[in-house]
RNA sequence: AGGCGCGUAGCUCAGUUGGUUAGAGCGCUACCUUGACAUGGUAGAGGUCGUUGGUUCGACUCCAAUCGCGCCUACCA
């Protein structure tokens, strides 16, 4: 047996063992088990790298999935990452920004591959760092949202929701960013506020009788204006409606409108411009009012937009004219752009001035407040607070843009979610946008011929058999990929091999827990439900954990531009100031913030951070794992759950110092438990323990099982350190080194020592796996239970057999003996380790029994020189007391005591006792109580009374007693 | 604006269906290198449970109002 160091040290340890535990297969589902127990790891980005949510989120699954192994359920982790579509490609693009060089320079396919190379080398860091979580993930079973066989997934869903109407392609506005050239979805648009300013700006009537004064925060799109709207309420321009009024710098005459949807009369000035092509709640004013005369009869039937793909206004002379024609001939393309002009019509961009041509859109918003202003036309400029939209992912601000797009319908598959989840009311978002403009993802399987006329399938051969053309008709393929979120939606089901019909579907769907934070979260499972329901006619998950954020220990989120961020593996491994300050300040988009980060990091971690070890961290996500609330996350607590390995370490140390190479009267190991192979004696000390253990299992199972994980450690927290070293551990000490205890106790000590020790490993291997899989090793032996790993030991049954009240009752009357002693002990300013004499009055036949029986551990742990009964009457000389039920304990004054302290200290205990008789007393006077109270809690107050003033009396005559001295 | 959550010891958090003196860890004070562990041991100080009112024999717990903080959703040109 190899020695164990002083200290636990689990770097030594963890890789090893996970190393071992993936090497030898124990993380794959067991062949034979009972019920299916299924986790779908919510994909990482594979551009991420692990964050404490991801640690947070993952100890809780790991914690489930292993007690789940444990209890020998057939059960599955399924891990697996995400393309993350625009992300992924993003951090490509930088890449070949530093060699000078775009997208467009390789081409589609180059680029593509060149994903794909940089996903072989760098995509695999996430996963490297959930191993040294110990995250018990099936890694055979890996999977991709871009595998094969999920795009196969991707496909079928696209192609069954196509044919049966629900993915339509339209044209509508969409969320676009102009940085990246795509539309994105209304979950990754984020608006914050921002300070603004609000120009107000005169339109003249046309029949010279004044003008309107419409307001806005965008200046520049009135380019774009199709009408003013007003409501018809108003009193004011009630009579203006159908007037026209000149459209400044343009010459365009645009209508005043009626809107009472859309115009408040309280806001601005009650007149609102209308810009349809350009913003979300204009366009729907337009719908409405698309048929009028006025505005059918505007350029384009009024839907005017004014802006190319980069947020620029359109010019002639740059590439989307091109672009354009291009598209209208392919029916599709690279850019699917814009308003095609009515027949006869403009060309968009011949209805801007030359002026503003192929300005920016913050370029052409000076220059327009500039010529208005000139021409007196702008009355003011407010300062205004507005919400401005941003892109997730570039920061750049949203245009609405009216583009060709497909979408999902999400009334009717959210209708059969809704009614599954009874969650009642949910709004029905505006139909999902799903197509993409970027490279990276799922192409959309979609044909287009020379007519624009679109056939879907699932490949370009089907297409053309399906559909009877010819091998030389020319077919070209939507450019446009799908959502990340769209196959992120097939996650539950695509990873176990369906469309096919396979074992893993049999055996896991629906799974058995979805486990996820609040984040942008609910609309992914919303999205999961409904696919599950529509293709598997069943919901994905048969219950959700929602858990809060991982905050920095002030409540703050963490963030790199706040540097507060903490890495989990720099906690795992400890990392030194200046390390963990280049880590904070390095990449920063605002360099100008690095100084700041630094002074905070110093002055919070002047020393870095220390190592802790997986177990610890792990721990102590658990232990803050209270539902619905986010954890702030302390490092005091980490510390102190290091600190607990390293006490279930020494406990070790100490039980295998005293068990190894000894009879621990431990049977032939057969499983589970082995029986006692000869006689042993257990102390009130063994049947305590056990019987404490048997309810500690019970708490522990009920914790995991109600995902109260913070009860699960809480209990072993308690048991591990307060029962089983404090104590037990304690009290094992005189009967192994004492000469006077028999061989029979001797074994008895030994078998408990080890065997509770052994139970409590595996009912801590699902919270730390290290530790207890390391102490495992060496313990299960000596215990008697054989095994390769304690992974696939069986989970702790509480036996009831083993509950023992009695000795529990023994136990406490035990316990308050020796406290009573400490308590002078410490209160005196007596070494606890100077013996002292006790003399015992009041005492009982039961005491009597008590004392003689336990006489070793009073004498051990109370450290006593000797413990004499009084006879019944004798109060003994003066001295300091304690009370064990009517019992007192009396330490003689002599010289051990001081008197003054004495009595100081009992009178404070007695105006303790004394508040609380009064208080019972109180209560017990008032008949309303003793009435209306249930008979059971009265009578536990008069019994509390009774105890009380006896006690009370006890200590008042000991008072008197000592005063009179 | 709507919805949700949270305010308990200096700090981070527990507190099951209302019923003894409201608990734990860290921190703090005093003492102790006792043969598992100083990442330790023993003893101790510290809270009118955000505020106000109500229901009740009894409220940290239930109800209402109010203050403070946070999150989500929506958004007015």
């Amino acid at each position: 047996m190899i020695s164990m160091e002083k200290t636990y040290d689990p770097h030594a340890i963890e890789q090893r063992w996970y190393q071992t535990w993936e090497e030898r297969g124990y993380f794959a589902p067991s062949r034979s088990g009972k019920a299916g127990y299924c986790i779908m790891i919510p994909p990482p980005n594979i551009t991420g790298s692990l964050h404490m949510g991801h640690g947070f989120n993952n100890t809780i699954m790991d914690t489930l999935i292993r007690y789940h192994r444990m209890k020998g359920d057939k059960t599955l982790w399924q891990p697996g990452a995400d393309h993350a579509g625009i992300a992924t490609q993003m951090v490509v693009e930088r890449q070949l920004e530093a060699e000078d060089k775009k997208r467009h320079d390789l081409g589609r396919d180059k680029f593509i591959e060149r994903i794909w190379a940089w996903k072989k080398e760098s995509g695999g860091h996430i996963t490297r760092q959930l191993r040294r979580l110990g995250s018990s993930l099936d890694w055979q079973h890996e999977r991709f949202t871009m595998d094969e066989g999920l795009s196969e997934a991707v496909k079928e869903v696209f192609i069954r929701l196509y044919e049966e109407g629900l993915i339509y392609r339209g044209k509508r506005l969409v969320n676009w960013d102009p940085k990246l050239h795509t539309a994105i979805s209304d979950l990754e648009v984020l608006s914050e506020e921002e300070y603004g300013h609000m120009w107000h700006m005169r339109y003249p009537l046309t029949n010279g009788q004044g003008h309107l004064t419409v307001a806005t925060t965008r200046p520049e799109t009135m380019l774009g204006d199709c009408a003013v709207a007003v409501n018809p309420g108003d009193e004011r321009y009630r009579h203006m409606i159908g007037e026209r009024l000149e459209l400044p710098l343009t010459g365009r005459r645009i209508p005043i409108i009626a809107d009472a949807e859309h115009v408040d009369p309280a806001f601005g000035t009650g007149c609102v411009k209308i810009t349809p092509a350009h913003d979300f709640n204009d366009y729907a004013v337009w719908q409405r009012h698309r048929d009028e005369k006025a505005i059918s009869e505007q350029p384009n039937g009024g839907l005017i937009n004014i802006f190319n793909r980069d947020a620029a206004l359109l010019s002639a002379t740059n590439q989307d004219y091109d672009l354009r024609t291009r598209n209208q001939a392919s029916g599709g393309g690279e850019f699917a752009v814009l308003v095609e002009p009515a027949p006869g019509g403009k060309f968009p961009e011949e209805i801007i001035p030359e002026k503003y041509r192929g300005l920016d859109r913050y370029d052409a918003r000076k220059q327009i407040v500039a010529d208005l202003e000139e021409q007196d036309l702008l009355e003011k400029i407010d300062d205004h607070k507005l919400m401005v939209p941003r892109g997730d992912r570039s920061g750049a601000v949203i245009e609405p843009f009216l583009t060709d797009q497909w979408y999902v319908k999400i009334a009717p598959l959210a209708k059969p979610a809704i009614e599954a989840v009874e969650s009642g009311r949910i709004r029905f978002v505006p139909d999902w946008c799903i197509s993409r403009q970027i490279w990276w993802g799922h192409r959309i399987p979609a044909w287009y011929d020379e007519q624009g006329n679109v056939y879907v399938g699932r490949s370009e051969a089907e297409v053309r058999s399906q559909h009877h053309l010819a091998d030389d008709y020319p077919l070209r393929q939507d450019e446009d990929v799908l959502d990340t979120w769209f196959s992120s939606a097939l996650w539950p089901f695509s990873t176990l091999g369906w469309p096919g019909q396979t074992e893993h579907l049999q055996d896991f769907y629906p799974t058995s827990v979805l486990v996820t934070g609040f984040d942008i979260i609910f609309f992914w499972v919303a999205r999961m439900i409904m696919m599950g329901l529509k293709f598997l006619d069943d919901v994905p998950f048969k219950e959700v954990y929602v858990h809060g954020l991982v905050r920095d220990s002030h409540g703050d989120k963490m963030s790199k531009s706040k540097g507060n961020v903490l890495d989990p593996i720099d906690l795992i491994d400890g990392i030194e100031l200046e390390k963990l300050i280049e880590k904070r300040t390095s990449g920063m988009m605002q360099p100008q913030l690095a100084k700041k980060i630094e002074k905070l990091t110093r002055k919070e971690f002047p020393d870095g951070i220390p190592s802790f070890g997986t177990d610890a961290l792990r721990f102590t996500f658990a232990a803050l794992a209270a539902t619905g609330r986010d954890i702030k996350f302390d490092l005091g607590r980490i510390e102190g759950y290091r600190n607990f390995c390293n006490k279930l370490w020494n406990a070790t140390r100490y039980v295998m110092m005293n068990v190894e190479g000894r009879d621990c009267g431990v049977g032939e190991a057969k499983t589970g438990h082995s029986e006692p192979a000869a006689e042993l004696e257990r102390s009130v000390a063994d049947r305590w323990i056990l019987s404490r253990l048997q309810k500690t299992k019970q708490a522990v199972a009920e914790a995991i099982e109600g995902y109260r994980f913070d009860h699960a450690a809480q209990a072993i927290y308690e048991f591990t350190w307060n029962e089983y070293c404090d104590w037990y551990l304690e009290l094992s000490k005189p009967v192994l080194n004492g000469d006077n205890a028999s061989e029979a106790a001797k074994r008895g000590a030994r078998r408990t020592l080890v065997r509770v020790l052994e139970n409590l490993l595996r009912l801590t291997h699902p919270i730390m796996p290290f530790i207890t899989e390391e102490i495992w090793q060496r313990v299960a032996p000596i215990a008697g239970v054989t095994g390769n790993t304690i992974m696939t030991q069986p989970f702790p049954t509480q036996r009831k057999s083993l509950i023992n009240e009695v000795a529990e009752t023994e136990m406490a009357w035990v316990m308050q003996f020796i406290l009573g002693i400490r308590k002078i002990k410490g209160e005196m300013n007596i070494s606890p380790a100077k013996p002292v004499p006790v003399l015992l009055a009041n005492v009982s036949d039961n005491d009597k029994a008590l004392v003689e029986r336990h006489r070793r551990f009073l004498d051990f742990l109370a450290r006593t020189e000797s413990i004499e009964v009084l006879a019944p009457n004798d109060q003994g000389p003066e001295s300091s007391t304690a009370l064990v039920g009517e019992m007192k304990v009396l330490i003689p004054l002599a010289d051990l005591i001081d008197k003054e302290a004495e009595i100081k200290r009992l009178e404070k205990e007695i105006g303790r006792l004394q508040g609380d008789a009064d208080r019972t007393d109180k209560k017990l006077g008032n008949p309303k109580f003793v009435d209306k109270a249930p008979e059971a809690v009265v009578r536990k107050e008069r019994d509390k009374l009774v105890e009380t003033l006896k006690a009370l009396e006890s200590l008042q005559t000991q008072l008197v007693k000592i005063q009179n001295l």
